[in-house]
DNA sequence: CCGACGCATCAACATTTATTGATTAGGAGA
DNA sequence: TCTCCTAATCAATAAATGTTGATGCGTCGG
């Protein structure tokens, strides 16, 4: 008997809707891209994005809001990083998405009566 | 020399916006689990989802459109089902976004100056 | 052929998300 | 202290996304 899962692990739901939400926008992936090699701050971003400084901070809101970085202020400075943890967790949902299907019946005819 | 990465790999970025906006809703994710043990008809979806039919088709074409889904059509009825190459193109993005820096100073301290 | 069914599509509307420019707050240096 | 600098936040607007109900199209059963 499998178990369909609707209406269960919702918490679960909502945090991949928050991570996927985040990492679905060009400008975001951007930036994980610029702090690929580590902690980068603000201005530096935004002159090699040519971006304006509240975009960006708005983006850099929805990435930190997700937990995928990480800010650090150091003078009048702020210096985003990436939270390796927060990638693995996306790593992780993704893997739960994969169908776990028998290996060789991927595409199983539905059995049951389709319709009311 | 760490080059950057600006500017560059643009049609990597597009289908990552493509394919986690796709992921990136409540209703599609459940649709995912749904059809995570084999194919589903759109009627016992909307069945089990007490979503209205449009709304559904709606959030299917979104899927399809991303890749993430394939549709085979069988009298009146429509079944869809996973394409597990996309979510293993999913599975490879995340594996990308991972930071890939060097053990042990993954937070580097900034030696360029900041800004101009 | 006719009517019911399953589903895609469309138009209108509602909601959410992103952009822009202005303002605010705190640190640094003169 | 006064001023400049960095960056967050806010309000207003623009744009994208999701929802709803209606319509249309192909298929099946009678």
């Amino acid at each position: 008997m499998i178990a369909t899962p609707p209406r269960v692990r919702t918490k679960r739901r909502a945090r991949s809707v928050e991570l996927f939400h985040a990492l679905s926008d060009e400008t975001r992936l951007e930036i994980l891209e610029l702090l690929h090699h580590g902690e980068q701050c603000v201005c530096e971003l935004q002159a090699v994005l040519g971006a304006a400084q509240s975009r960006l901070s708005f983006h850099l809101k929805v990435l930190r809001d997700a937990g995928l970085v990480i800010d650090r202020k150091d003078g009048r400075w702020s210096y985003y990083a990436i939270v390796p943890t927060a990638i693995a967790a996306v790593h992780d949902l993704v893997v739960g998405l994969r169908p776990s299907a028998i290996p060789g019946r991927s595409a199983l005819p539905v059995i049951s009566r389709c319709c009311g």
